[in-house]
DNA sequence: CATCAATATTTGAAATGTCAAAGGAATAGC
DNA sequence: GCTATTCCTTTGACATTTCAAATATTGATG
């Protein structure tokens, strides 16, 4: 339902000076459609290649860190918790795709590699989830594209800003 | 509209012409923000409430059909599956919040409706929820918070009519 | 060197998430 | 009226999620 006045502010919202609920209509549109794009992504990383959402993401991280990623690492850039993190390189472990290693100097640590089983699957399935990004994405202007990314940014921001927690990007 | 730079296709873009990669950017941005936001309202809703996401997700559908809705109804309006929709209205039930019937004339029917006590703490929560939005995006101007509603409509348009299974808003 | 604090990961309980298979109940066709 | 199909929900197996508590290791302090 593409509309025609996509990017005007709408009357409603001009003369009922409904401000004070833009925010929260955004947030649930926002989540809406991000669960919508997730669920297609997971439907087809498990129906074409067997794997998860959150394994596919975590392969992501160490895949452009050849030398591996220390746990606590990975929880930070993958926003998974700890204890998440342990199961999960525990699962890719057990099928081969990662291994993990305590370096010497520090025996606390540990560090989850992408074995070459690992990397070479990880390379086939992103080719394949950038091209279904893409083909969902197919009916919006680039520069559309473009522009949500940016203003998305600021959303970001924002949010980092007003965290109650201690946690940001 | 208030910015010198965040609404330009910036030069990186245009010189590389990468425009392939802008969907998967915008992908990978809108699910980060979304998790974020998510968390802060999931540790919110825990501490002040001793409720989670779902939970509340689940009673806000409750909360605007005050004659109950089918489990069915509720899966496809939360996009939860049919099997956790189960459960979360179970585990609501167990705490007084929801209370489950069924119909008479179709006894394979469940029909989920909120309490007195469900439909008070929803309005308590739901005020707070609104609020923590409102201050997670206090830095945005206005009309950016509209304009970015309207294009994330039409993602999500886009998005529905390139889905593989049978599923969409 | 014994201890205390800080760091890094694991573990455990409870909730949520998916899918596929099984159950009961209503309807269509004969 | 009987059977087959369809509809709606539940169940079961497994993965992911969070938090809090436990464990292990390092570093700093006395």
């Amino acid at each position: 339902m593409a509309e025609a006045d996509v990017d005007t502010v709408d009357l409603e919202t001009i003369v009922q000076g409904a401000h004070e609920k833009q925010e929260l209509r955004l947030w649930l549109r926002m989540l809406s459609t991000t669960k919508l794009i997730s669920q297609e992504v997971r439907r087809r990383l498990r129906n074409e290649f067997g794997a998860t959402l959150p394994q596919f993401d975590l392969m992501a991280q160490l895949y452009r860190e050849h030398s591996g990623l220390r746990l606590g690492e990975l929880s930070k850039r993958t926003m998974v918790t700890n204890g998440n993190v342990t199961g999960l390189v525990e699962r890719l472990e057990a099928d081969g795709l990662v291994v993990r290693e305590t370096p010497d100097d520090d025996r606390r640590v540990t560090v989850a590699k992408l074995t070459a089983k690992g990397d070479d699957l990880f390379a086939t399935m992103a080719a394949a989830h950038e091209s279904w990004v893409r083909d969902m994405m197919a009916d919006l202007d680039p520069a559309d594209v473009a522009a949500l990314w940016s203003r998305i940014g600021a959303v970001k921001a924002s949010v980092s800003n007003h965290l109650s927690g201690a946690d940001f990007d």
